[in-house]
DNA sequence: CCTTTCAGTGAACATCCGTACACTGAAACT
DNA sequence: AGTTTCAGTGTACGGATGTTCACTGAAAGG
């Protein structure tokens, strides 16, 4: 019945990094104060400093949280193994539901993945590249692609996540009627990747 | 030798543009602050308003030079017409040499496309997707790409905007050491998408 | 030459900012 | 039962913020 202390820090401390996800919905990290985000969570603003030193940590702390929602999302497509030619689809199926669900974490990743916080981009960066390091494991299995070289599986990895990356900052940004436009764009695009120009059947 | 008014006019609000583009490279525009940057352009805060009706305003006008710089790349590729075969690598060399010279302004595009201020993301938005589709004209002369559909230019046009784009950002924001190597990744991840996934020589 | 225009000035304002400090009160520990 | 810990409070500060207003002085125009 009762909530211990930890379990009451611990919800205030959510109730911050939720108040902040929900800020950034309309502002970037770099513009959002202490003031305006503690009002906002209902707490007096020294009361920040007992969950973190500087809004740079809480910038970390989302970083963490956002990229943990991403892997979650691989996860998800790589347990049920979907047969190769229907990966691309799947794999968008879940990118569009994960998104609806954590829109807030994709658009706090494609807004400050180059924002004006030094430290905060940075940790997206490394992120970034430890996911499509482990994109291009999980591509190495695929067949065809068993005795592709690690330099050439880094190359496909860093097109799809591009890709990836892009789609989900636009859908993010859009009104729900043209997502399924955009999804299917990306499909298509994907498609394009893989048999490439030279092979794309036009008019499809 | 004397400075006729609208000379001395122009020349301050130059000054303010470029001031502008030097401070967004450790911040955003979104808390960028108009007292910080007049000061750092040496005039009285009030003097911005002679020029700019509000910092959005000034965002929108970054938003036009930048996207000048990038006009004026294409035009630059477009004029010599390369032969298919080394039009990747050209507009790579191009791509690097502007990006030398114009940082600020791929890095503004970059940082502000998904940033928090709505008016300056949404006209960024705008000028790419209209980007995208000169881009895809001038893809409709290509050689073997004659009888495509303009939705299918649509795409290409999108994936290797997407391509360079993401690398731009990439390339401004690493240490001059390795920007080769950020370049050579979009020369190769170019010609994967031109021969794809199924059509990659692997080990090359 | 006299008047108008207007880019830039300088003071004043109310408001927000981050942070320091001493505090409270209840949970946790001994 | 008594003591310690500590998440959250409340006040107070010096400084930065955007915007207002009346101003200056030199270029432009008559």
């Amino acid at each position: 019945m009762t909530e211990s202390r930890q379990d009451r820090k611990e919800r205030t401390r959510r109730a911050i990094l939720d108040t902040a996800l929900q800020l950034l919905e309309t502002e970037s990290l770099g513009s959002l104060s202490l003031r305006q985000l503690t009002k906002a969570v209902g707490i007096v603003p020294t009361a920040f400093y007992r969950h973190f030193a500087t809004l740079d940590e809480l910038g970390l702390a989302l970083v963490d949280e956002s990229f943990a929602t991403l892997r979650s999302m691989i996860r998800e497509v790589r347990q049920d193994a979907p047969a190769p030619e229907e990966l691309i689809d799947r794999s968008v199926d879940v990118l569009a539901s994960q998104l609806t669900a954590h829109e807030a974490h994709f658009r706090f990743i494609a807004r400050e993945r180059y924002g004006g916080v030094t430290p905060v981009r940075e940790a997206i960066g490394h992120e970034l590249s430890l996911f499509e390091r482990e994109l291009a494991t999980d591509l190495a299995r695929m067949p065809g692609l068993e005795k592709w070289g690690g330099e050439d599986l880094r190359l496909l990895a860093g097109l799809f996540l591009n890709l990836m990356v892009a789609s989900a900052a636009e859908l993010v940004g859009a009104r729900p009627g043209v997502r399924k436009s955009i999804e299917e764009t990306l499909r298509r695009q994907a498609r394009m990747v893989v048999v490439g120009v030279v092979g794309w059947q036009p008019l499809g």
